[in-house]
DNA sequence: TCTTGGCACTCGTAAATACAGAGTGCTGAT
DNA sequence: ATCAGCACTCTGTATTTACGAGTGCCAAGA
C-alpha cells in the first residue's frame, strides 16, 4: 500500500471532519468545520477540498448533499499521522492505581478488575488477555484426590496464575499414589511451558514402565482438553454500554457485536491485530472491516500487548464503534498495559 | 388474592389468546380464534366474552379495536389453571443425556453445559445457579504456597465441586508451615458448612493462642472476602438469541435486559420466584413485573429447583420474553433439574 | 336469556404529497 | 487560488388519504 501523502490543508480538513464526526455522529458540513475550528478560510474552499477527499477515497457521502463521513481510509490516515496520542488524565490514573492495587494477590482478579476499569473509563467495552499459556512455564502441581475416580490437579504457573482440572481416572487414586503422582510430575515437567506438558511427559515416560506412566499418561490426557489450560482466558466487561452509541440503536447490528464477544477465539483475532506478537509499537488500532472476513465493519478495536518481566504475553484492549475517540483510548490503553505489565511482574517469578 | 374461578367458556377464549399470541406475537381478534381452533360460536360470541375478560383484567387492548393482549393476570391464570405441562421430546432427551454425560468429572463444566443445552433448546436464555453454599460441606481443604506472600487455598466440598482462591499473606509461607496450616485446618473444618467456615476457625483458635491461631486467621479473613467462595456462580447462556423476539427488537429494552443478567443478584433472585427453598412444587413461573420492583415487566422466569442427595441446593431456569411457551419449557426445566440432580449426585459424597 | 349477523365506528399502518433545511457543486468575480 | 452567490439535490418531517382489521352495540332469532 502506497502512502498517499496529503496536502496540509487536507490533511487539516481531514483531520477536522474526524475529529467532528467523533464527537457529534452526525455528517460533517463544510460550514460547520470553518466555524468550529475558527478556519481562515471559506465553506467554498473546505467544499473543494472535501471533494478531492472523497476522490482519494478518504471521505464518502452517505448521499449527494450530505456532510461528509470518514471512510476506514480515512480514519487510518487520521490514526496514522495526524492524531496525537493523548496522555490519560491525572483523575484516571488514580483511579487505576487504586481500584487495580487492592486485589493484588490473584492475577485473574487483576485481569478481571483492568477489563472492568477500561470500560468504565472509556465508555466502550474493555478486553483483557490472560497471559499467553505458550510463554509461561510451570512453577509447581499438585495433585488431590476426590470422591470417587475423580482427581483434582492444581497448576501454579511462572506468570503467577493458577489453574486447576478436576479429572476422572479410571480407578480411584489413593493418597500416597497421588503423592507419588505429584512428585512425579513436579520433577518432570517443572519449567516447562504450559502446552508443552503433554509432550514432556510423554517423553519421559516413554522408556521407563512402570505404573506410574499409566497414571501420568491418563492424567495428561484429560489436562490437554481442560480448556482453561490450553487457551487464555478473556475479561470483557462493560458490552452493554455500546447500546448508547447511535451505531448500534440498529438491533441487527446490536445482535451481531454481541454474537461477535460471544466468539473469544475472533476477538482475539481482533485484539492481536493481525500482526506478529514481535512487534514493538506500543499500540495498534484496527479499523472497520480490515480485519474481518465478514460483515461487522462497523467496529473498531485500539490495543497494546504488556509485558510481564520484559516479556510480551498479552494484550489489552477497547472495542467500539469505528466513530471513536482514537487518541484519548490509545494513551489509555497503552498507560493501562505498562500498569497491568508492572503488577503481574510483581506476582511472577 | 381471590382466585377468581373463570366459566368453563372464558377459559376456553383466555386459552386461546395466549396460545396464540404466544406462537404469534401478534394481538389476537375473535374472528382469528374461531378459525384457529375450530370453534362452534360465532365471532361476536367471542367479543362478548372478551369484553368480559378484559373487564375482569386479564386481557387487555392496545387500543380501541385491536385485537386482545393477555395481561400478567392472564398469563398467570393460564400457568396456574389451564395449561397442561408439555413432556421433553425424545429426541431433546437424548441430547440432553448425550451432551451432559460427556464432561462428568468437573461439577461446575456441567452446570456450564447445562445453561447451554437449556438455552438451546429453548431458544431461550437458559440459566443454572450453582449448589448453594449453605448445604455444602467441606470435604477437604489444601494449602500451596506461591511465589512471594501468595498462598493458594484449594477447597474441595461434598457436592463434589472444587474452589480455589489467591490470598496474600502479610509474610512468605513455609512449606512445611503450610503443611501444617493445612492439617490444621482440615481437622477443624472438615463436615463444617462453607459459609460457616470463618465462624468455626474462629471459636476453635479462641483460646490457643500459637502462630497458628495466626496464619490461620489470616488465611479466614481473605477466604471470607474471596467471591466464589460466598456466592454462588451463575451459569448463562444464549442471551443474544434473545434479540430475535420482537419484544427485544427496541434497544431501550433490549439493553434493560442485558443490564439486568448482568446483575446476577437479580437474576437469582427471579430464579428462585421470592419463594421459600423448602417449597417443594416441581417448578415455579414467575410471570413480567410480579417480582419486579421497577421496570422489566417484559421477561418472565420458567425454573425448577434440583437436589442433591434428595436435599434442595439450587435453581435451574429459564429467562426470556412474558409472551413465552410456558407448557414446553415447563417440562424442560423440571426434566432438566432431574437430569442435573442425578448427575450431581453421582458427583457428591 | 343466550347467541348471532349486521353495521357503524375507531384506530393503526402504509402510501402519497408537500415542504423546509442542510449541504453541495458550479460559476464568475477578485 | 479563493470565495460569494445561487441553483439543485436529497433527507426528514409533517399532513393527508385510503385501507383493513377489529371492535361494540343493536336487534332479531333460538
Amino acid at each position: 500500500m502506497i502512502n498517499p501523502k496529503l496536502s496540509e490543508r487536507e490533511e487539516l480538513v481531514l483531520q477536522a471532519v474526524v475529529q467532528s464526526y467523533i464527537t457529534s455522529a452526525e455528517p460533517v458540513g463544510s460550514r460547520a468545520i470553518v466555524k468550529r475550528f475558527s478556519l481562515d478560510i471559506s465553506p467554498a474552499t473546505v467544499r473543494n477540498v472535501m471533494a478531492d477527499l472523497e476522490e482519494l477515497g478518504f471521505l464518502e457521502q452517505l448521499h449527494t448533499s450530505s456532510g461528509r463521513v470518514p471512510t476506514d481510509k480515512g480514519y487510518r490516515y487520521y490514526v496514522d499521522y495526524l492524531m496525537r496520542v493523548q496522555d490519560v488524565t491525572l483523575a484516571e490514573r488514580n483511579r487505576l492505581e487504586h481500584q487495580l492495587s487492592e486485589r493484588l494477590a490473584d492475577a485473574d482478579e487483576i485481569l478481571r478488575q483492568t477489563s472492568h476499569l477500561l470500560a468504565l473509563i472509556s465508555h466502550q467495552t474493555g478486553i483483557v488477555e490472560s497471559p499467553n499459556a505458550q510463554e509461561a512455564r510451570v512453577k509447581h502441581i499438585e495433585i488431590m484426590p476426590l470422591q470417587g475416580n475423580r482427581v483434582v490437579m492444581l497448576l501454579a504457573d511462572t506468570f503467577g496464575s493458577v489453574k486447576t482440572s478436576v479429572i476422572s481416572m479410571d480407578a480411584p487414586l489413593m493418597p500416597e499414589h497421588a503423592a507419588r503422582l505429584g512428585r512425579f510430575l513436579n520433577e518432570t515437567v517443572r519449567g516447562a511451558a504450559i502446552d508443552q506438558i503433554a509432550t514432556v511427559v510423554r517423553a519421559r515416560t516413554q522408556g521407563s514402565a512402570d505404573e506410574q506412566r499409566l497414571l501420568a499418561e491418563q492424567a495428561l490426557k484429560v489436562m490437554e482438553f481442560s480448556p482453561s489450560m490450553r487457551h487464555g482466558q478473556l475479561f470483557l466487561d462493560g458490552a452493554t454500554q455500546l447500546f448508547e452509541q447511535p451505531e448500534f440503536h440498529n438491533v441487527e447490528k446490536a445482535r451481531e457485536l454481541f454474537d461477535l464477544l460471544d466468539e473469544h477465539t475472533r476477538v482475539v483475532d481482533l485484539l492481536r491485530g493481525g500482526l506478529v506478537p514481535s512487534d514493538d509499537r506500543r499500540s495498534r488500532v484496527v479499523i472497520g472491516s480490515e480485519a474481518l472476513q465478514h460483515g461487522l465493519g462497523e467496529i473498531s478495536v485500539v490495543s497494546a500487548p504488556y509485558k510481564i518481566a520484559g516479556q510480551t504475553v498479552g494484550m489489552v484492549g477497547i472495542l467500539g464503534p469505528r466513530r471513536m475517540p482514537y487518541s484519548k483510548l490509545t494513551g489509555l490503553v497503552e498507560y493501562t498495559a505498562g500498569m497491568l505489565g508492572r503488577l503481574l511482574t510483581r506476582l511472577a517469578g
